[in-house]
RNA sequence: GUCCCCGUAGCUCAAUCGGAUAGAGCAUCGGCCUUCUAAGCCGAGGGUUGCAGGUUCGACUCCUGCCGGGGAUGCCA
């Protein structure tokens, strides 16, 4: 039941009646929504302001029509108190106290679903999400698109949707010809045996490195003479404004693009130096680097010979693969992450040749400097889709995954849950496959902000590199465990065991990453921090499981079987306490919740909701007792409100992948 | 240079298609545990929503310009 989506149909034949553009009456009922105050109701239609503008007439004539209208209607009238209108024509609308208990009691005996109903009709999503690089190790970055991706999945299946998740690896770019070319010259034999991901990663740091060094070397010359370039011009200037004011006037916005330019050259040089220092500063890489001066291009062709079916390379890419994606297999079993398939760039790559010549049929490609294109209006570059020298790129292979996925499943909508930097190339890849007409899918890039460090630059550790998932993971669970024991300690009877103790730390460790991703704005790049995901106070993880385990704790404290309580025929809620009241519209705008979530791939909607919920639990928690209270019906409606609370925090958590603990 | 995103309380973040007095948490201050987990609850203070205009009954939200931060920018993904 979504109160909201029942209000506006409810209400939609009034305006209906009313106006002829149906679109304008979809806006219309959009302004029907949860009340801003208490005060105003539960839910406050606007649609007064817009519509007296339109007919002519003043607002809360309008709103006194709409509720004559209304209060005319038996199944309206059913569900809500007699509107109020307010200021300029605000319409205010209460349910009724009947209503709403007979809607929570229904809920609260809906084992499965809670009363949330099931998506009608149900269409097909494929879920693009996690995609690391197989060849790389993980990042936080990756936590993001697979904790999101991941939570979208589950939340549209519950729907009764059919989400298909698919992991669009990297494992066949030029981060393979990396490691191939590292294993060639510079492998550590015993370590490889040992632990192969290890070693390769370590091959993939060094070739990066060299590689680095390389293109250091040749950048850093070209940024000197441009800083020299600058500094001259911006003395030119200086030196004429000072005999010219006018022209002073005209230079101004010059000098301050220049001092800009200047500065970020000045940082440009620095990170090129650092580069050059690390090898510089080091013997044996030193050594290396000479001896390996071509590696860049060295690179670039054990990439080409994997693609073109060396076998050599082949065999050597068959053997790193599986090692490699056991790693990343071990990173999603800690998480909780299943992800339906695997398609990565290698499964597309016998296809992105027809792509290309799918492409060329429809009059798409156009030869520009040796590459083949797809321009596309509106884009001051074209797209890329086979390089000078013949090799495809991941326009081409994204086009063909496209392509691959509209054959397959048919899908309505398929979503890339990508950080923001790529939203670029999907508004290119997005225009294209429409001009190529290879599938009528919705194309969402439901994209991320980046994971940042306390410093508000990206999360990295303090050498610079990029922070190991697996050690991230580790860290959560270490300080978990200490609030976990401090808590239990604190009780005047501790009822954790050891092993418990880790159990819940490990829950909770990971719940507060996962949610700290989930509960911000996506779009919005958010700061990493273990004392805020782990705080016990507001809108996190641990608070919300904390709400679901002092629920569950009443239950035992009472020795209730709630499960047959809430089975029994007389059993029901009612309400005798505005607490309870304000409870259940809460647990009765789950599927309100849901849907809002879905409508724009917003996770933190679904957060906002739950940490809602359990607000509204503790303040009824606070002001009633349950196992005291009297008499008797009153004691079991207050259970099977707790019942449905906690059922509804571990459904909500569960969807965003989230465990809950029955103690803790 | 061009294009995209962002700028909200001291800090971290919300605010649904343009709606009533811009909300939470942290931090600060004041109350509430012989009573179901105080990891809690109740209350107070804290804002020119980057700046300047515009659109209208109404603007954090839409439009224009500017300032500041980040990102993308033809053969990496």
């Amino acid at each position: 039941m979504n109160l909201l989506a029942s209000l506006r149909r409810a209400i939609r034949d009034i305006l209906a009646a009313r106006i002829d553009d149906p679109a304008v009456v979809d806006e219309l009922v959009g302004t029907i929504r949860p009340s801003t105050d208490p005060k105003f109701g539960d839910y406050q239609a606007n649609c007064a302001m817009p519509l007296g503008k339109r007919l002519g007439k003043p607002p809360r004539e309008i709103a006194a029509e709409l509720v004559a209208a209304v209060v005319a209607r038996p199944e309206i009238v059913a569900m809500c108190e007699p509107p109020e209108i307010a200021g300029p024509g605000f319409i205010n609308l209460r349910l009724r106290d009947e209503w709403l208990a007979a809607e929570v009691n229904r809920a609260a005996r809906d084992e499965e679903r809670l009363g949330v109903g099931i998506a009608s009709p149900a269409k097909t999503y494929v879920v693009d999400y996690s995609g690391p690089n197989v060849a790389k190790p993980m990042h936080v970055g990756h936590i993001r698109s697979t904790v999101i991706g991941d939570a979208l999945w589950r939340t549209l299946k519950f729907l009764g949707h059919n989400a298909i998740g698919d992991n669009h690896v990297g494992d066949w770019g030029t981060q393979f010809g990396m490691i191939i070319y590292g294993w060639k010259h510079f492998r550590d034999e015993a370590a490889y045996k040992a632990n192969a991901v290890e070693e390769l990663a370590r091959l993939y740091r060094l070739t990066r490195q060299l590689i680095d060094y390389w293109d250091a070397a040749t950048a850093l010359p070209k940024a000197t003479d441009r800083l020299v370039e600058i500094k001259t011009r911006l003395l030119t200037i200086q030196t004429e404004s000072e005999n010219d004011k006018i022209a002073a006037k005209k230079t101004s916005a010059e000098l301050k693009r220049l001092g800009a330019e200047l500065d970020d050259i000045a940082a440009v040089m620095a990170t090129l130096q650092s580069k050059l220092d690390a090898v510089h500063n080091n013997a044996r890489l030193s050594v290396l680097a000479v001896d390996h001066a071509a590696i860049n291009d060295a690179v670039l062709s054990e990439t080409a010979k994997l693609h073109a079916g060396d076998p050599e390379n082949l065999a050597l890419w068959r053997e790193f693969l599986p090692p490699c994606m056991s790693d990343i297999e071990t990173i999603y079993r800690r998480l909780g992450v299943k992800i339906d398939y695997t398609l990565g760039e290698s499964f597309y790559h016998d296809r992105l040749a027809g792509i290309v010549e799918l492409l060329a049929r429809k009059n798409l490609v156009r030869e520009s400097d040796g590459a083949k294109c797809v321009f596309l209006d509106g884009f001051d570059f074209p797209m890329i889709v086979q390089k000078r020298d013949g090799a495809f790129l991941y326009s081409t292979t994204d086009l063909a995954t496209i392509d691959y996925r509209e054959k397959t499943w048919r899908p309505d909508a398929i979503l890339y849950v990508v950080d923001h930097r790529q939203s670029g190339h999907f508004a290119q890849l997005f225009a294209a496959t429409r001009l190529a007409d290879l599938t009528d899918a919705e194309l969402a890039h439901v994209s991320f902000g980046t994971v940042l460090g306390d410093d508000g630059k990206p999360f990295k550790t303090r050498s610079g590199d990029t922070v190991g998932l697996g050690g991230l993971l580790d860290e959560a669970e270490r300080r978990a465990l200490a609030i976990v024991s401090e808590n239990d300690d604190a009780k005047p009877q501790p009822e954790l065991s050891a092993e418990e103790r880790a159990n819940v730390a490990r829950i909770v460790g990971i719940a507060a990453i996962k949610y700290a991703d989930l509960a911000h704005n996506r779009t919005s790049d958010y700061v990493f921090s273990y004392d805020k995901m782990l705080a016990t106070k507001g809108n996190t993880a641990t608070y919300m499981q904390y709400a679901y385990a002092r629920v569950r704790s009443i239950f035992r404290k009472g020795d209730v079987d709630i499960d047959a309580l809430r089975r029994e025929a007389a059993a029901e809620i009612v309400f005798t306490h505005p607490s309870e009241r304000a409870l259940a519209i809460g647990l009765l705008s789950l599927e309100e919740a849901l849907d809002s979530m879905l409508a724009g791939y917003y996770p933190h909607h679904l957060t906002t909701y739950l940490f809602d919920v359990a607000t509204r639990y503790s303040t009824f928690y606070q002001e009633c007792d349950v196992l005291k209270a009297e008499p008797e019906s009153t004691r079991t409606s207050r259970l099977l409100l707790c019942d449905l609370t906690a059922r509804t925090l571990k459904l909500g958590l569960g969807l965003l992948g989230i465990e809950t603990v029955e103690k803790m």
